[in-house]
DNA sequence: AGCACGCCGACT
DNA sequence: GTCGGCGTGCTC
């Protein structure tokens, strides 16, 4: 039996959902009111219940409240837990409840965020404490106090401001240190000291010899800079239509306001989320920006920081625990009027939120694709929703699900045309490769074109979206291929170091002298990868350099951003990349941009796939031309006369959108019905099937009985069946009704929880799921 | 998920 | 004779 966690149904999709102001976040007058008997907790478990606890002797001063942490025994464990409910009662005797060993928080942790943590549980239908859990900073997690915390800052003391810097030569670095402070009279905190390589020790020197002092700030000081110019850099004149889209914006910036700025690349989206967060913050009220997780560039924060004289707080993978907590605290305290982060800073609580903006919405990795299954985007819309603040998804390709709810009305639909450049936008070239012979992929017409690319001085973008030398080893004698043992998949041969990988778990093998199967020697790459377009370019133009971008080339932390440096300083280049060249990267010097394969993705299994193919080649084709010089982008296909890639070159994206909508209407799919995914997984192909069996006919029985319009297909095996040596099956449920989805999957689970052999195997629900994989 | 308790093979 | 394999049971 559940206790607690009401599962409300919500009607509508996170996109559409409809909310009441929650009541909760008043101070309960503690004087009055009698402690309460029960306090009923979430803890971070994957058990769908909550807790029911005593209260600790004492009550935290503002009294007990759901939202406040505690510490509580759990098992044999100790864990952080969350106040979900004060009660005087229990399902359980009351002395068969331990204490709560002591409350964390004096108030309660920011009610937006709790508002937004149920309402993922409840719509990703995941356990409440490990949502909450995922949703808090790391050091919050284990159970760091939020309070009382200070800032740490090191200023220049009179005698420090005097004093000749050259004397301190025989401590060269003291010297430097004492010369960064001084351009910082307000002070620089630990951190920033320490992230320009200066150590404790040096300033404690400097501190010993009277130059330098140590301040302490608490950290929840206001610190918004009283007024005045917001702008440390004026804003760039904007073209009609971005003034248009700007104004529209503008018209509700105080209710609930869904847009959907649809701008060509390079049509100067950025400049209207600069504007239109000036304007916010100008009002007093704080910006949240998601980027997709490669766009959090170095480049991408410098432009916010230069524009802004107030700090723009970037929530990204490099920071430190301690950083993070910082950001946090900075941004739900309200000092921080400006967010900008990936996936997961959705959830960062914001004191006075302005508006929501999310860049390249049709971006896949808005979308966690394990445990806590949830899409920053659609996230983005409730919240924005529950806050009464206009939300912006911007894209040039926009995801099918949002230009249908633009086409709907739901959403504003704003237009942006117009390239800064006086280029149009690349149109698609399709090379049919059909019976062309091929080096490193390429085509003879395409290595032409390249070849004139260059001498005219320019770049050139190779895209291929294989990593590795070849996608696979192939004996010529036998047809031997190489598989890997562990899943249902090819291995990749790889050069740089030679070996045969699996891109699919970690296996790794030597490449073979000769044929395991037949002993021939005959043994050869199949296909081209990164790796062996970067050494055919690098062998047919030798004076020109190569640089290859993809997982494998770029582990250092910085490797990329070195090439990008160094190709946008100009001068003839080739670049080969996977997807991570796609994303709105600024390569003013490139001319061409050649696709080596349309075709993989375009014919994959599942729904998805036409419509990510698509985004992928208009974002590749969009590094072409931008500046002074038009672009050509060549699209190497063995499909050339496949309609949808033609109406994709010939007519542009919408085109296609729209002929793709039509075809997932007519075929029941997203965004015309809601899908929910029960992924199961064994190492036992019969225990998985045999459960998830047994899941579809009781859910089936169930649809019945309640006579609920959802269907249930399946279990079919996933995709790729056999990964890192488990079976992977699914269980499909759709329906049109949101609401009565819900319910179903809500059934399922618990019958998941309460199926003894369910336990035993792996499983998990992926509601609105991006890909069947 | 953890972390226990609980019964059967190869080691000091 | 014990150390340890992971099966199953519980967590207010």
């Amino acid at each position: 039996m559940l206790t607690g966690c009401r599962q409300d149904t919500p009607g509508a999709t996170a996109a559409e959902h409809s909310t009441r102001a929650d009541a909760g976040g008043q101070l309960p007058d503690s004087s009055r009111s009698p402690p309460p008997r029960v306090l009923r907790v979430a803890v971070p478990t994957p058990l769908r219940r909550l807790f029911d606890y005593r209260p600790c002797r004492e009550a935290p001063p503002g009294g007990w409240q759901p939202g406040i942490r505690v510490r509580v025994p759990f098992g044999r464990r100790q864990m952080v837990a969350i106040v979900m409910e004060c009660r005087d009662d229990s399902d359980l005797a009351l002395a068969d409840l331990k204490p709560v060993d002591a409350w964390l928080d004096a108030a309660p942790l920011p009610e937006d965020w709790f508002w937004l943590c149920r309402f993922t549980a409840r719509y990703y239908q995941h356990p409440l404490g490990d949502t909450l859990h995922q949703a808090l900073p790391v050091l919050l997690r284990q159970g760091r106090s939020l309070a009382g915390r200070i800032r740490e800052q090191w200023l220049v003391t009179p005698s420090g401001q005097a004093v000749d810097a050259a004397r301190l030569k025989r401590a060269p670095r003291q010297a430097e240190l004492l010369t960064m402070l001084r351009q910082h009279p307000h002070g620089l905190p630990t951190q920033a000291v320490l992230a320009q390589s200066f150590t404790r020790e040096q300033l404690q020197s400097l501190v010993g010899k009277g130059l330098v002092e140590r301040q302490e700030a608490p950290l929840t000081a206001a610190g918004l800079p009283a007024s005045g110019n917001l702008l440390a850099e004026p804003a760039l004149p904007l073209n009609r239509e971005q003034a248009a889209a700007l104004a529209a914006i503008h018209e509700r910036l105080d209710a609930f306001h869904p847009c959907l700025l649809h701008g060509v690349t390079g049509s100067g989206k950025t400049e209207v989320y600069l504007q239109l967060i000036e304007a916010v913050v100008d009002r007093g009220r704080q910006a949240l920006l998601l980027v997709p997780e490669i766009g959090l560039t170095p480049q991408t924060l410098a432009r916010f920081r230069q524009r802004f004289r107030v700090p723009v707080v970037a929530l990204h993978s490099g920071l430190t625990d301690n950083e993070r907590l910082d950001a946090w605290e900075a941004v739900a305290s309200g000092r921080a009027p400006i967010v900008i982060g990936t996936r997961s800073a959705i959830f960062t609580p914001l004191a006075r939120p302005g508006v929501i903006i999310v860049d390249e919405e049709h971006d896949g990795s808005f979308k966690q694709h394990e445990g806590l299954r949830y899409h920053a985007r659609d996230l983005a819309v409730a919240r924005a929703h529950h806050h009464g603040i206009p939300l912006v998804l911007g894209s040039a390709t926009p995801s099918l699900e949002s230009l249908h709810h633009a086409s709907r009305g739901d959403y504003r639909h704003l237009r942006l045309t117009r390239r800064a450049s006086r280029h149009a936008p690349a149109r698609l070239e399709l090379v049919d490769l059909r019976g062309r012979p091929r080096q490193g992929g390429l085509i003879p017409p395409v290595i032409e074109a390249i070849r004139e690319t260059l001498d005219a001085g320019h770049q050139v973008l190779v895209f291929i979206n294989r990593r590795g030398f070849a996608p696979t080893l192939a004996c010529h004698a036998c047809g031997w291929l190489a598989d890997c043992d562990h899943c249902d998949a090819r291995m990749t041969l790889h050069r740089q170091p030679p070996m045969l990988a699996c891109h699919h778990c970690d296996k790794r093998r030597p490449v073979p002298d000769a044929c395991p199967a037949c002993g021939s020697a005959d043994l050869r790459p199949l296909g081209s990868g990164t790796e062996r377009t970067e050494e055919t370019l690098a062998a047919l133009f030798p004076q020109v350099p190569v640089h290859r971008i993809d997982r494998d080339s770029t582990r250092r932390r910085d490797a990329f951003e070195t090439v990008l440096n160094d190709v946008r300083r100009g001068g003839p280049c080739l670049l080969v990349g996977t997807q991570m060249l796609a994303k709105g990267h600024h390569l003013p010097h490139v001319t061409l941009v050649v696709v080596v394969n349309a075709d993989s993705g375009l014919y994959a299994s599942d729904f998805r796939a036409l419509e990510h193919s698509a985004q992928l080649l208009v974002q590749v084709a969009g590094r072409a031309g931008r500046s002074s010089h038009p672009g050509r982008v060549l699209v190497q296909t063995l499909h050339d006369d496949d309609p949808h890639l033609r109406l994709l070159a010939q007519q542009g994206y919408d085109a296609l959108a729209e002929h793709l909508l039509a075809e997932r209407r007519a075929a029941g799919l997203p965004p015309f019905r809601f899908l929910a995914l029960l992924r199961l997984e064994s190492p036992r192909e019969e225990a998985a099937l045999a459960l998830a069996a047994g899941a579809a006919s009781a859910l089936r029985e169930w649809l019945k009985e309640r006579e609920l319009r959802v269907d249930c297909l399946g279990p079919v095996p996933a995709p790729m069946e056999r990964r890192q040596n488990r079976y992977h099956l699914q269980l499909m449920l759709a329906s049109d009704r949101r609401s009565q989805l819900h319910e179903a999957c809500s059934r399922l689970t618990t019958w998941m929880e309460a199926t003894p052999g369910a336990r035993r195997a792996r499983w998990s629900l992926d509601i609105d799921p991006q890909t069947l994989g």
